[in-house]
DNA sequence: ACTGATAGGTTATCAGTGATAAATGATGAT
DNA sequence: ATCATCATTTATCACTGATAACCTATCAGT
């Protein structure tokens, strides 16, 4: 009818969750090429061909775009997890782990900086129902995690046996390095690989009961 | 809140590095009472008594006064580190380092966020003055640490003898529980005290030739 | 075929942000 | 007393996330 209104390269309409995920990939695409604060919501629109208001159709806040992301980082990183595979309980599988753990973190950093390293400003007690879920597929993350732990526990392979207290540290630790190196990418690093090698080692004769790791260079 | 009732009434003359200093002092406390980003330039230059583009006669940029609070942070947690004083190398002392390095963060996270979890978006490669004051700030502090992980290499008392490798695994393995626990206070965390000493046990187990480290709970 | 409801979208606008330019005002030297 | 200087202010800019109000297809029901 009124070609007046053709005037901008409108798409067609979305089909409720197509356009809802269209945003999602959008800003995830935006995300990592500019940095999670450089995106902006009229960036994130324009790329998906809607105007910016609209985008508040599907999210309530920009804050909710950024929770869905990292409930999506979370389930990457889990399943990369889960691909380490039920292999039987010992130090390698224990050191695959980790592996899968690091790569994940360097390899895709804005992924990583979305689920564990972006502080949310909402503290409002009220129902938050976004970062509920993110926060529950974080737990779900960590419980792939915590049942290779808990399986090396009960076959005596570890330290000790309180598995929350070995998962929770050993997953600060793996976490320390990957966050460190994204944050202050400035610091002058020992090298990339012995670094991860080094840090896998300690993670293994941190937790293990007698970890076969090579004690010198 | 409104901005102009905050504001207290206007002050003399500025004189010069005293002014400055009174900047930095305002945005700490601000920070430190709601956060690193809820805290802007209008709300600061308030506190000071001034307007708020009087503050880029003293800071080119806002980021350039998050770097200047992020070398005082590093020099906060620098003099902690030193306190723990050159007593003799060995465990006991690697175990208080990393008791003051847990207690800096989880005592003053706002400090800590500035340090180690703000990123800073200038990509720049041109001269950035301030990060670089920020960097060598963080770089004095790691010398600290890696002093005391070198005097204990020295002595034989190390697993291996990379001192920068483990320095800076070590310091990563630290630098994860509080980056985790101040970025993720929702997660069902272990009881506090037990986590900082299975963390430290673990450090120790890690780095050190011969731990005495508890092996159960 | 008309009606109304509704999903999906738009334009216009708001308050707040970091930052800049130009006008103001006090200070200190001559 | 005059003038230059510099600290500081007012006014403003472009941009941000978010809201209000208004269009416009599409579709179900009579």
């Amino acid at each position: 009818m009124s070609l007046a209104t053709l005037r901008s390269p409108r798409k067609r309409k979305g089909h409720g969750a197509e356009r809802r995920q269209e945003i999602l990939d959008a800003a995830m695409v935006l995300i990592a090429q500019q940095g999670v604060h450089a995106v902006s919501t009229r960036e994130i629109a324009a790329a998906v061909g809607i105007s910016q208001p609209a985008l508040y159709a599907y999210f309530a806040t920009r804050d909710d775009i950024m929770a869905e992301l990292c409930e999506q980082a979370f389930e990457s990183l889990r399943t990369r997890l889960e691909n380490v595979g039920d292999l039987e309980p010992g130090e390698s599988t224990v050191r695959l782990m980790c592996r899968a753990y690091l790569a994940f973190g360097l390899e895709q950093p804005n992924a990583y900086r979305i689920a564990f390293m972006i502080e949310k400003p909402s503290h409002d007690p009220d129902h938050d129902p976004a970062g509920d879920r993110a926060l529950a597929a974080g737990v779900a993350t960590y419980s792939v995690f915590r049942r290779q732990i808990e399986r090396c526990a009960l076959a005596g392979l570890t330290r000790h046996v309180d598995v929350d207290l070995l998962t929770q540290t050993g997953w600060a630790t793996l976490h320390g390095l990957v966050a460190l190196m994204i944050a202050r990418p400035s610091f002058p690093w020992a090298e990339r690989d012995r670094l991860m090698a080094a840090h896998i080692d300690h993670f293994v004769r941190a937790i293990m009961a007698s970890p076969s790791g090579s004690a010198g260079k």
